[in-house]
DNA sequence: CTGTTAGCGCGTTCAC
DNA sequence: GTGAACGCGCTAACAG
């Protein structure tokens, strides 16, 4: 089977390549009559220009990579579509990586994408990481970076994120109306931007109602959920005082609601729970779980979409250009913007 | 900036490009001497082979691209998960595209890959595909396709299922023994397989215990989910002898909770439940949702590892490289394989 | 062991 | 309006 390139198409047509790719390119110096010629053997032989040629050429992929911790998680599965409609639209192709919260995994990804492969790259920084040159050198190799979610402040450029500090803040407040005494916290690792905020905003909303600070409230989760389940435990057999939690991620969340019901806690009764999470299936439980729920979807969406006018300018994206979205409480009774 | 290529190496070495490519290849016949000289080199730039250039030179990208309806959804977010994994330890980039089952999205997509942009495809059907000529337009541009999950029986090549038939079967006899009399089963297209070998299961179990095919408890759901919870409220008030409902798909699954909810019915004393679901936190409602789940993500490395060996050996994959993976049903009282 | 040469397919000069 | 020629960065065949 011959290849179908613009050589063939040229051939057959009795035309210089170069009239070819002009005609295809809809170029102004080449007649009407031709480019219809042109086009109508380029649709029945379904030519499909070669993207690597191309892409060599114009030193330009049409291609932006998304690096993420993992996807099996409600919130960057929404978020990714977000992501692959904006650059669809736009005519751009999504690569996509994960770094399992990684550190070394997420060096080696960056690393090869310093090849030329993408235009820009839209990122969530893996929990473990502490040192940011390997994101530098990329940026310094002229590949333009939007942070999502989880982003890194020691880079100069735009930012996707949610308001954090404010709705840390007004879950634990929302916990303290309801009447809890000892309100527990759970994150995931404290040198993530968002977890500090979120960190900051509860801290800040027990000292505004004259909580003393007990640091035995705070737990720090791990990797493994199964161990996560343990140190839950733990903690509320430990302190049976508490009769609040409000955790920063879906998966503590999750895991404090099994974990209460495995210590014949009661919810909402003895103890009421409050996480982030994009699980529809949250409100459906019984009690409903209270969520923090971020506009995942948006989010993808607004990164693409300032990533994609920076490659597209060619300009360096500025932080300036970062966004703050809101998310949403979704409680048993009420549904507020944060 | 200078930028840094094997041109730019070559020069700063005082030897010849192929050299510097073949030292940074690991060639035999290169001493061992200046690969040292060329490598160490290469590590002080910071030397990333273009990837395009490497591509169309040996006409061979690296990349694999994955087409699924949309990520949003625990199957294909797991499914991912298993995927790159494969894909990363083989030294493969992966591309991503969602159809949102739309046939058109689809056919347009699949246009877009005959470009050489990727060596080999993994694909899920969008529901609303009923001609294949797209598809096999891409096979027959060389390009390998091994189909997970919705698998699409006119091509001629590798899937990686589970036993959809099986477990639609052991669903609706879970229903039977539990006493239910009136089963509907929900499902989203029947064009699809994995709905028809699902509802042929649930046929089959029905005539298997004697109970008598009643069309009108087949609901077909629609795309939009807010549609379907009318559905299905209609079907449960226009029949209020339902006493179990079997859905297809996650979604129907949590929708009829929620009507079952809305309406007062009371699970699982007046109506049971059973549903395809990859939700781990279907497990903390209240009372559980008895769920059938597939493997997602057994699923998406058992595809890619498929694909993945024969694009390596450049041979076409065949059929009789299929895979039928088991889900597991997980109930209230038991967790059994199908 | 190393260098020279010739493309991969495409887009862009520069001629005519 | 069209064609010839060059080069993007890299790999592979052929010399020496």
């Amino acid at each position: 089977m011959t290849p179908v390139n613009l050589k063939s198409l040229a051939q057959a047509l009795n035309l210089s390549i170069a009239t070819v790719s002009r005609a295809l390119q809809d170029s102004h110096e080449v007649s009407t009559q031709t480019k219809e010629r042109v086009r109508a053997l380029a649709a029945e032989l379904n030519y499909q220009p070669n993207a690597y040629a191309s892409s060599l050429r114009r030193n330009l992929s049409k291609t932006i990579g998304v690096v993420i911790p993992k996807v099996a998680n409600h919130f960057f599965a929404l978020a990714i579509n977000g992501i692959e409609e904006v650059a669809r639209q736009s005519g751009y192709h999504v690569l996509i990586y994960l770094t399992h919260d990684d550190y070394e995994r997420e060096v080696s990804i960056i690393q090869h994408l310093k090849g030329g492969r993408i235009d820009g790259l839209l990122m969530s920084v893996a929990s473990g990481t502490e040192d940011f040159a390997h994101i530098k050198s990329l940026q310094d190799s002229n590949v333009p970076i939007v942070f999502f979610d989880r982003v890194c402040v020691e880079v100069s450029t735009a930012k996707v994120t949610t308001n954090d500090y404010e709705s840390g803040y007004q879950a634990t407040e929302h916990l303290v109306a309801a009447g809890c005494e000892q309100i527990a916290h759970l994150l995931i690792s404290n040198n993530l931007s968002i977890g500090r905020n979120r960190l900051q905003g509860y801290l800040d909303a027990l000292q505004a109602h004259g909580r003393i600070h007990d640091p035995e409230l705070i737990l720090q989760g791990v990797m493994d959920n199964q161990q996560n389940v343990g140190l839950i435990r733990e903690l509320l057999e430990r302190r049976p005082d508490i009769d609040g939690i409000f955790a920063s991620v879906e998966r503590l969340a999750i895991s404090s609601y099994h974990v209460c019901r495995q210590l014949g806690r009661v919810i909402p009764d003895d103890i009421k729970i409050i996480g982030f999470s994009n699980l529809e299936s949250a409100s459906l439980l019984e009690p409903p779980l209270t969520t923090i729920t971020q506009p995942a979807y948006e989010i993808g969406k607004e990164a693409a979409k300032i990533l994609l006018r920076g490659v597209e300018k060619k300009k360096a994206i500025l932080p300036s250009q970062s966004m703050v979205l809101e998310s949403t409480l979704f409680g048993r009774e009420s549904t507020a913007r944060v």
